[in-house]
DNA sequence: GCCACCTACTGAACTTGTTGACTAGGTCGA
DNA sequence: TCGACCTAGTCAACAAGTTCAGTAGGTGGC
């Protein structure tokens, strides 16, 4: 039922297709709101028929019709009733974690996506980095945070570029410890 | 199909009821595991009938019966099946990133609901470390390290510790800045 | 000139997860 | 002795999420 405020408050940015959403989600709501693009669409349409959004039907040439949605009044009516009211906590799902938990009997294979992962969160990093500079669009961060007219979606950012380094700094800790303890256990004094 | 992965690497710990599992899952799983008890009993009743784990029951006076699950030699097959696997990225769902993003509209609204995740993250810090000095039972963290027979446990609650720290800034930031800007708006220079 | 990826979706089947209510006795504090 | 919370679950209904496949033309590189 939830799916739908984070669609909302992406579409505060302005009218957007399934697809574009789909790109949006990708590059940086996923950080707190992960969902398929079909998810998406089929949602879209339930918005719709509950009168949150309305599709304007755009015709291409030498593409495929798009439909562009845009919030209507009680779609930022319903937003913000979300926005007041008290919210769950969060909920992570990690296999890696989970594979973490049971690394003592699997400690090189457990290891191995542990750096896979620390490669990802790297490059993760770098791709918010593009999107921080790209929002602040030459303003300094205090500038922009007192000028601008929106910075919930900057927070936002920030949130997920803190989580990813923070990852980063966990996989460096995980792989000293690991690495330790091989070494241990292959030439025990 | 991945909470029985979860489920088994918490009986790595040994034997337990869904209720025992429940609570485990409450104090340290749910950073990367989120599930409610329903989940839980539903899914060990299959991981039964698959053959992962076995249950035996054990009649209790004054007190309802349980049924303590271990893990069986398949279940370990499976466990370290999937840890060598590749894993899945991370899937978060925070609403309280979702009224951020939206915070623009509804800045008091937001800000009060900042301060509680704020409290509640601090409250969860205190719990894990509690739950840390636990585990470490005297030890320091180096000896823990390096002589502890399994370190999963230990590195998952670490993640959790620091993503909850990382919390309690972010909402501090969040807070500072929403201040601000609610100074500038109430009254514009 | 072929392969791979991009735009922009749609549909159906299936698996998971959530919510609420119910059972039933025991313990603990005011 | 009353109400609240703890142990230890079960059941049913519903909502949400995942997976796989398909459509169909366009673009870009080697």
């Amino acid at each position: 039922m939830s799916l739908r405020n984070a669609v909302m408050a992406t579409l505060l940015d302005g009218e957007a297709s399934g697809y574009d959403l789909a790109k949006a989600f990708d590059a940086s709501v996923a950080n707190f709101w992960m969902c398929t693009p079909q998810q998406l669409y089929r949602e879209l349409d339930r918005m719709e028929s509950d009168g949150l959004v309305v599709a304007r039907t755009v015709e291409q040439e030498r593409r495929p019709n798009k439909r562009l949605f845009s919030l209507t009044d009680r779609g930022l009516e319903a937003l913000a009733e979300f926005t007041a009211g008290p919210h769950k906590p969060t909920a992570i799902r990690d296999e890696l974690l989970v594979a973490v938990m049971a690394a003592d009997d699997n400690a090189e294979a457990v290891t191995a996506s542990i750096q896979e992962r620390k490669r990802w969160a790297e490059a993760k990093i770098a791709r918010y980095d593009r999107l921080r500079v790209k929002l602040l669009g030459g303003r300094t961060e205090d500038e922009y945070l007192t000028t601008a007219e929106r910075v919930g979606p900057y927070l936002t950012l920030l949130r997920g570029l803190s989580f990813e380094r923070d990852n980063v700094r966990w996989c460096a800790r995980c792989l000293t410890v690991l690495e330790r303890r091989g070494a241990r256990l292959d030439a025990p004094a």
